[in-house]
Order: C-alpha cells, then sequence, then structure tokens
DNA sequence: CGAAAACAATTGAACGCTCAAGTATTCTGT
DNA sequence: ACAGAATACTTGAGCGTTCAATTGTTTTCG
C-alpha cells in the first residue's frame, strides 16, 4: 500500500504558480513563432536539431529520441515540414527500414531568422527575469525532474560551439 | 533597434534541460489523468477550480480568466464535460449573456477520485525530486516568470483551507 | 535456411486547441 | 431613446498530437 500524501500549503502554491507559468510560457513561445516564422515551437525545435547535426541529417528514429517525440508525432511533423521544404526525406541502401531526415537551405534559412524573434522572447519570458544564481537553480531542478521523468535518457547533442544559429 | 544577445552555454543547457522537463512533465501528467480519470490534465483543472468556487459555480468567463484560458477553448471543454455529466451550464435572469457553470456531484466524484493518482504522480515526478529549498526556489522562478508573462494577472482562488479535494 | 521477432517508419481516426467569425445581450453617451 | 460599443459566449475550420493498426525490412536463432 502507497501512501500519498497530498500537497501541503507551500508546495500547493508552487505547482500551480509552476503550472500557469509554463502554460503562459508554451502558449507565448507558440505564438510568436507561429505569427512570426509560421512554424510551432515544436517544429522549430525538429529544425534546430537537425541543424546542429553532422552533415545536417539524422534517421528518424534518432530524431525522435532526441527530442523525446513518438515516431507517429514526428512523422506527422516530418510530412509537414517537408511539404514546406524545409527538410528532405530519402533512404539509403544500407538500411531500408531507416529513413534519413535532412535539413534544406531553405530549413536552415528559415531557422535562422526565427531564431531571432525567438531568443529575443526567451530572453524577455525567462533570462530576464531571473538572476544568475536563479538560472543556475532552474537548471538544477530541471536536471532533478528530468531524473524521474527520463531515467535513462542521456543522447549526445552535437553542441556546435561557436555558431548563433538555432540557439534553443 | 533592440539589441538580442544569444544564449551563453549556461543559458543554454539550462534552456534545453528546463524545456525538456517540462515537455515530459506535461505529457506524462497528460497520459496518467487521461489513463486512469479519462480526462485530459486541462480538464481536470477546470474541475478542480470549479470544485473549490463558492457554490461550486463560475461564469465561463471568470473560470476562463482564472485559468487563463481562451473563452473559445473553455467553451469547447465544457461542452465535452457537460456531455459528460461532470458540469452543468445554465443562465440568470440577471445578465442572460454570461453562462454558469457548476459542478455536478458526478463531476466532483470524478475529481475526488482522479485526484489520487494525480497528486500521487505530481510527488513522485516532481516535489520528491526536489529539496524544500529548491522547491522555494521554483516557486520564486516561477513568479519571476509570470510577472512577464501576465503582469495584470492576481485574480483570487478561494483557497479551500483544510480539503484533499483538488490539490492541483 | 526459414519462421518468428525486432525494428523503422507511416497512416488514419479521434480529439483538444487556436483563430476568426458569428449571435445574443447589456451598457454608454448624447 | 436608441445607435453603437462593449460584453459574453459559441461555432466551425484547420492543425498538431495521440493512439492503435499497418507495411516493409532486417535480425535472430532453432
Amino acid at each position: 500500500m502507497i501512501e500519498t500524501r497530498w500537497l501541503d500549503g507551500e508546495e500547493q502554491r508552487t505547482w500551480r504558480t509552476f503550472l500557469m507559468a509554463v502554460h503562459l510560457l508554451d502558449g507565448a513561445l507558440d505564438r510568436q513563432l507561429r505569427h512570426d516564422a509560421g512554424i510551432p515551437h515544436a517544429y522549430y525545435q525538429i529544425l534546430a536539431m537537425l541543424s546542429e547535426a553532422p552533415e545536417r541529417e539524422l534517421t528518424m528514429t534518432r530524431l525522435a529520441r532526441l527530442l523525446r517525440s513518438s515516431p507517429s508525432r514526428l512523422s506527422h511533423a516530418a510530412a509537414r515540414l517537408e511539404t514546406d521544404g524545409m527538410i528532405r526525406r530519402f533512404k539509403r541502401p544500407e538500411d531500408r527500414r531507416t529513413t534519413i531526415v535532412e535539413i534544406t537551405d531553405s530549413g536552415m534559412k528559415a531557422l535562422e531568422e526565427a531564431a531571432f524573434g525567438h531568443v529575443r522572447e526567451v530572453r524577455r519570458l525567462v533570462f530576464d527575469t531571473l538572476t544568475h544564481e536563479q538560472v543556475d537553480q532552474l537548471r538544477e531542478i530541471s536536471e532533478s525532474m528530468l531524473g524521474a521523468l527520463d531515467p535513462q535518457g542521456e543522447e549526445p547533442r552535437y553542441p556546435d560551439p561557436e555558431d548563433p544559429r538555432a540557439t534553443d
């Protein structure tokens, strides 16, 4: 029998404030990107991840894992992004099960253009409101939660050092 | 001309970790509630807010404001929740523009049953992974972000003191 | 070898959210 | 009083996500 305590007053306040902030932040980022760049935040992240990958390409499965996306979700998203000419999908003879996704020049351009406004918004809504100490704290808190949310989740990240692209 | 700095390494790490954690947390909470209680997290929040309101009722507009929801979104949600018998909508003669939403006994029951598993999940994924200090920090960070996200957002909250219902 | 399992990706239906438009009611100012 | 503005809510189309089912390909191993 598992005992489950209710949230105490302090936790309650924290939880509701956190939920509200996240809810509004999500909406704000998505709205800004859709309005200024015509793509949802999730699609921006797909492009960003691809832009940092070696050769600017990844298999669908690998990309899905990096983004913690379901294969299905990525597949739908890829269909749309491909129609828009931002990515290209193709197969290689080595393993004909896998599909390679590659970000196109047009996709890179769209990403770079979108990045300006996006980063400005992230700054305005998050980093400008926090002290350096709080940024530290937020990272540690997020890492703690990730431990419970994504136990086996490491996966490399291709951190392209000096590149003002895709800063998200 | 507004200058926009890119995110530095520290901020970059924080931002990605935070985004990932929030993305996974959102998915986990929604999945748990849909699976165990048959309602999405957003609908749980509607029921929770109503359960704490005086007389268990609010106008659509007031409820939407409390939840930072668009009227449209709430209207769609209310249609579904009403079909499911969890809420009831009606008009009062005083102002025939406004619609009053009331949570039904059935809705209260569903909420109470859903709350157990939900709170367990929130504990497991969030509060159990954080120290008391970090909970403090997370609240302060969330409040800071809220300041930028929701400038004029106060709105009362009906904090029902000693009640193990709707702890979310 | 060959059958079964594992893997990679896609598809379609259901659903919730967004946005723009629409209906109905009440308030405002002259 | 009454036209126009403001308020309250609803509706429908479009889109992204989820889930379950499906197709095609490679691996495993008896």
